[in-house]
RNA sequence: AGGGGAGUCGCCAAGUGGUAAGGCAUCGGAUUUUGAUUCCGACAUUCGCAGGUUCGAUCCCUGCCUCCCCUGCCA
């Protein structure tokens, strides 16, 4: 992709600050610490093109990290989608591929030593008396009865839990700092606790699991990660990342200048939700059909979706990253997605709710090609047949007995304001004649099912003087009888308000109109389109043949995003 | 309420003592065989509020207001 200067935010200042103070000796590394328990979303691109992008450009390294410390929830599935969400948005992180879990031993090493030099004791207060030792926010906490446990005591115990003696809950392993910490994060947390649980990795090895308030510092401390980057409720958690680490520096396991954490303001996107457990009852409650479904924000949503990864490099580049608070509407995300597709899309035509228009001048039984460029900005990219036939598709909306003020599309004969009968509108069938509205056929209900008018046979695309013709209204077609009919999926956003759960539970601001189906005609050279290829259907949108559902010879379209229109913005 | 953060144009976001970048949106206008694209132009005497320091404050100081996060053996 073309590398657009990232515009300065406070991370690369930072960072700027500990190149020239040489305080990591100019290397810069990061890390993307997702944890394998759900797909990746939206809001984790703009992490990863915050970390990969920050390696990318300051010539360091950024590792995938899978932050697997909760066995519980944590599945293989998960991994998978992640590694694959990662690279699809194009990054690489070559041997930097981590586990939590590789570190477990490391991890308990640091636990013994802690609990040797006082700085852990085993707990054995139940999670409700713990709690309520905990204090409140107001008031400070009281010591547990057991945190004056000798250390020889919280070795000998500590090893239990590890041997599998214990069942869960009964003892937990918590740092000794500050019951009375106005910051509740330094109650003593605690640090590892017993789960008999198979772990993805490491299988049941462990019945013992350390805490990510624990663990990740550490991951970090042994991967030499520089900055640390997360988002900002981890703020109150930083004083504990550092005190972790100065205690095992202290101790030998790490060596200074020692990681630090910085936080920044994750994505919030009007309509749309992101957090991880509405994502998953959004799943399993089968509102969408499953984690890739092309409404779902998620990576392996968009990608069916249409929406590309250099899109959301746009995206991120131009919301940037700051600490504030912030709501980013989806229309600059799909206007991304239009900006990135605008460029480098195939013109192609659809339509997609056809009615017939029969060219009463012209002879039955007759055809002749019409020329079409791929890319009027840019003719390099080659040009295709259209066949034009005396029957031809066009779009229903591009006809009306009645049009409104402005509308320059098809209208048939009418008296003017003095009484005296007008021909109908006059349009140009792209890339083919110009034709003259000449009325309508209607059945029964009163439903038009055919628009006819006479074309100018003088008029066709290309030929000398065929500029000669001025016409407002520009419509696509396609000649019935070389047509082929095809599934379009049209998407819309998945949530009706723009604050879905604002005024009420998220699922009932569900947008029951986010998918319609329809059975589109497409020109022949669609036929052969492949998973993933994405088009712009004329005066459409943009639209992608869809990665699961495409076969050869069969395209089902989505549509990524619609093109931009003033008219119907302005006219309902 | 204790602690931690944030408040700069409709939405993002730089700037942090020398007199408000940029992007998106919006509004004009031009080009256009997509009511698209592209192009050109306009768009904060003002930085949450009130005081103070200073020749000079968005930036420093004081007080106030608003919003977000923290009382999982989740991450």
């Amino acid at each position: 992709m073309s590398t657009p200067a990232t515009p300065a935010n406070f991370i690369r200042n930072l960072i700027d600050e500990d190149i020239a103070t040489g305080k990591w000796g100019g290397r810069v590394e990061t890390r993307f610490p997702p944890e394998p328990n759900g797909y990746l979303h939206y809001g984790h691109a703009k992490s990863i093109f915050l970390n990969f992008g920050l390696a990318r450009d300051y010539d360091g390294a950024c590792h995938l990290r899978f932050d697997d410390t909760n066995p519980e929830k944590e599945e293989q599935e998960y991994v998978d989608s992640i590694v694959s969400a990662v690279r699809w948005l194009g990054f690489d992180w070559g041997a930097h591929l981590y586990y939590a879990s590789d570190y477990f031993d490391t991890m308990y090493a640091c636990a013994e030593y802690l609990i040797g030099a006082g700085h852990a004791y085993v707990d054995s207060l139940s999670a409700e008396e713990m709690r309520e030792l905990r204090g409140t926010l107001t008031e400070p906490g009281k010591d547990s009865p057991y945190r004056t446990r000798s250390a020889a005591e919280n070795l000998d115990l500590f090893r239990r839990m590890k041997a599998g003696e214990f069942d869960d809950g009964t003892h937990v392993l918590r740092a000794k700092i500050d019951m009375a910490s106005p910051n509740i994060n330094l109650r003593d947390p605690a640090i590892y606790r017993i789960k008999h649980a198979a772990h993805h990795n490491t299988g049941d090895r462990w019945c013992i699991y350390p805490m990510y308030t624990y663990a990740h510092p550490i991951e970090d401390a042994i991967e030499n990660i520089t900055h640390s980057i997360c988002t900002l409720e981890f703020e109150d958690q930083r004083p504990f990342y550092d005190w972790l680490l100065e205690r095992l520096a202290e101790g030998g396991f790490f060596k200074r200048p020692l990681p630090q954490q910085i936080e920044f303001a994750r994505l919030n996107l009007t309509y749309v939700v992101l957090s991880k457990r509405k994502l998953i009852d959004l799943v399993e409650q089968k509102h969408v059909d499953g984690w890739d479904d092309p409404r779902m924000p998620t990576l392996a949503g968009a990608r069916r979706r249409g929406f590309t990864p250099q899109g959301f490099r746009l995206f991120t580049d131009r919301i940037g990253v700051s600490k504030a608070d912030s709501w980013i509407d989806l229309s600059v995300l799909e206007e991304c997605m239009r900006e990135d597709l605008n460029k480098r899309a195939h013109r192609r035509i659809a339509v997609l709710d056809p009615v017939k228009l029969i060219i009463d001048n012209y002879a039955e039984g007759h055809g002749e090609e019409c020329w079409a460029p791929n890319h009027p900005q840019k003719p390099e990219l080659g040009k295709r047949a259209l066949p034009f036939s005396r029957e031809l598709w066009i779009e229903r909306e591009d006809f009306t007995e009645v049009p409104p003020k402005g509308y320059f599309r098809l209208f048939p004969p009418r008296l003017d304001a003095a009484g005296i009968m007008q021909p109908g509108n006059r349009v140009r069938l792209r890339y083919g004649y110009v034709v003259e509205c000449l009325g309508c056929d209607k059945d029964a209900d009163g439903k038009v099912v055919a628009v006819h008018c006479r074309y100018f046979p003088d008029s066709k695309s290309g030929s000398a003087g065929a500029d000669a013709y001025k016409v407002k209204g520009n419509i696509h077609w396609l000649s019935a009888a070389h047509a082929c009919s095809a599934e379009v999926r049209l998407y819309d956003r998945l949530f009706a308000v723009p604050y879905p759960g604002r005024e009420r539970d998220y699922l009932a601001d569900l947008n029951p109109h986010s998918r319609t189906v329809v059975a589109a005609q497409l020109e022949p050279a669609l036929k052969a389109a492949g998973a993933e290829e994405c088009f712009q259907f004329e005066r459409h949108g943009y639209f992608v043949a869809d990665l699961v559902d495409t076969k050869p010879g069969a395209p089902v379209f989505n549509r990524t995003v619609t093109l931009k229109d003033t008219w119907s913005r302005e006219h309902g």
